[in-house]
DNA sequence: TATTGTTATACTCTATAACTATA
DNA sequence: TATAGTTATAGAGTATAACAATA
């Protein structure tokens, strides 16, 4: 009789969940979710250069972009405006408040991956990093190669330089 | 200059995300989805003694129980009758059609599990297990101690006896 | 015609509050 | 009063399809 060994996909799913509520909750205290946490985190860490690129880095449709972005606008969040040179894009930049916001969610993401880390070592963390690819490329999803995340812990990104290290923080969906 | 390392609160929330839409996808084309998989198996291995166990092991509050019970009632997948000692308790059980609901959405649980564990050692998987909980220890949600999953892979429960092993499978969220 | 984005609409999952029925 | 469950209502997140604007 083997011993027991309950299926990842539920260890992960049950994971995911209880580790996703908890980052919710904290993000919401700093006035965020996680989808909003995740499309100010790309403007701006990367430059997308569309809202589709944008999208892809968040993991939602476009329209479902374009509906988080009407609410960021509401709040006053976000500005869009048309790229002098190709009119069809939409030029999407944080207003004063939303580099507030941003910096409220990003210090509430870097206190919440502190806690998630508590006791875990390097290797502990690569480890798991590994085994999560496995994970996702067992699946097919072909994972995107290059993380959409990056910058962030360092001191706001500095304006002319695409960082390109430590860590933000996001949390299970 | 340290090595780059993105958070594993955005790893795990991505990783989770496209193993869960797999799974989604899996089950959706064995009629079923998340919570109506976890429902039915939970039916199936443990007898919960009424829906707040049920909503519990499922992840959910009863409000939002009910919500999928009417649906899966509307589908004639369970039906619910009152106990007879305590009349408050609702007995909810599995119709013909549930059963077999049930056993096509199993089939394809277990075959999302072999597809996902593709490659992964016991080692693999214990040591990812075990990081998990770490990581759900680490923001509080005091974990099940004991799996609300089990039993499965072999062939149905036998009626009679609370089986205890073997994967069924769920995945992220 | 192809690209970029928005609007309209709807579905799923979840939750809270108020209610019914039973004890 | 306390327990078990349901109903009513709502909100977040997501999606598809149809549309408008621009190239």
């Amino acid at each position: 009789m083997q011993s027991f060994r309950s299926p990842i996909g539920l260890e992960l799913s049950q994971t995911a969940r209880v580790v996703s509520r908890a980052f919710d909750d904290a993000l919401d205290q700093a006035g965020g979710s996680l989808p909003v946490w995740l499309i100010l985190l790309n403007l701006k860490i990367r430059r997308p250069g569309n809202q589709r690129e944008l999208a892809e880095a968040v993991g939602v449709r476009e329209a479902t972009l374009t509906h988080h972005l009407n609410a960021l606008d509401a709040r006053g969040l976000i500005t869009r405006r048309r790229d002098a040179v190709n009119r069809r894009i939409h030029v999407v930049e944080l207003t004063q408040a939303g580099e507030e916001a941003f910096l409220r969610m990003r210090e509430a993401a870097l206190a919440f991956d502190r806690r998630l880390n508590d006791g875990l070592t390097d290797a502990d963390r690569d480890n798991l990093t590994g085994l999560l690819h496995r994970l996702a490329a067992n699946v097919g999803a072909a994972e995107n190669d290059s993380p959409p995340w990056a910058g962030l812990a360092e001191p706001p990104p500095k304006p002319g330089r695409r960082p390109t290290a430590a860590p933000g923080t996001g949390a299970a969906e």
